[in-house]
DNA sequence: ATAGGCCTGGAC
DNA sequence: GTCCAGGCCTAT
């Protein structure tokens, strides 16, 4: 579900839910997870206290009263789910962190790829990032310079996190038909006029999601938020054309080939 | 640059 | 049963 709209929306629960709470316990559920929060490490959370919650791109971490900080990644299914005290279990806890006022924030995540990880005080949190898909460090002249000499698609380009943080699969399509780039364009093939496009849509709507609070992405529902994602064979709101599927490393790209064409000016057609 | 792996559930 | 899924890492 999450690119970063939807995380910083998560991070907001997590924020309201646990700050300044302690830790009674952390459970792992899953033993997929343990890979990534052995047993020792859960453990010696009890005691701990969560003095606030920060988002960076698709990150969110809890940093904790002892300098440590629990970074959690939510890949494709993970979500919170705030327990209070009495409470059951949500159907994929596969980590229950539990406080001492009885409450619980649990990482819920049915495909259970999601991961939660100790970082000690003084190592890096996160890995090498590029700046963040809605900040002002995400501009043309960055673009072009990250793209110089590359051989990859602009689609595969947007998801490297490295060239920008937080663009997932969908917000990818989504910016580039807004843009009217086509997605097979070879990344240093764009002149500054593309990139300024491109960084304009890919902030677009990245905010436009941020304006409104849909935290989840379900396949068929609510096609209204999508332009071409998960709407192949649909007419394109621009042009009626009937969006494409075609798939890039692996993943699907949805795209308008009469507004993307390669060719410049695209015919536009009242709705 | 691409395929495969991690996992499970839902659509077909 | 088979195929597909919003992410990201590793190996080829």
């Amino acid at each position: 579900m999450p690119e970063l709209p939807e995380v910083e929306f998560a991070a907001r629960i997590a924020r309201r839910a646990v700050r300044g709470r302690v830790i009674a316990h952390v459970d792992v559920r899953h033993a997929a997870q343990r890979r990534a929060l052995p047993v020792r490490a859960a453990r010696s959370l009890a005691g701990d206290r969560v003095v606030r919650v920060e988002r960076r791109a698709k990150y969110q971490l809890l940093r904790l009263a002892s300098g440590r900080t629990l970074v959690v990644h939510f890949r494709m299914t993970g979500d919170w789910v705030v327990q209070r005290p009495g409470e059951g279990e949500p159907p994929h806890a596969r980590i229950v962190i539990a406080f001492t006022d009885g409450s619980a924030l649990v990482f819920d995540d049915p495909r259970a790829l999601g991961s939660v990880t100790l970082v000690e005080q003084g190592n890096d949190a996160l890995p090498a990032l590029g700046p963040e898909a809605t900040g002002r460090g995400f501009t043309a002249a960055w673009l072009q310079e990250r793209a110089a000499r590359r051989a990859v698609s602009i689609k595969a380009a947007l998801l490297d996190q490295g060239v920008v943080a937080g663009v997932g699969n969908i917000y990818a399509s989504e910016a580039l038909w807004l843009a009217r780039i086509d997605p097979r364009r070879r990344v240093d093939s764009l002149d500054a006029s593309e990139c300024a496009r491109v960084v304009a849509a890919v902030k677009r709507v990245m905010r436009r999601a941020l304006s409104r609070p849909a935290r989840y992405y379900q396949v068929g529902a609510d096609q209204l938020r999508f332009a071409v994602y998960d709407r192949e064979g649909a007419p394109c709101r621009r042009c009626r054309t009937p969006i494409a599927r075609l798939v890039q490393a692996g993943r699907s790209t949805y795209w308008c080939r009469t507004c993307q064409g390669l060719s410049p000016s695209p015919r536009r057609v009242r709705p």
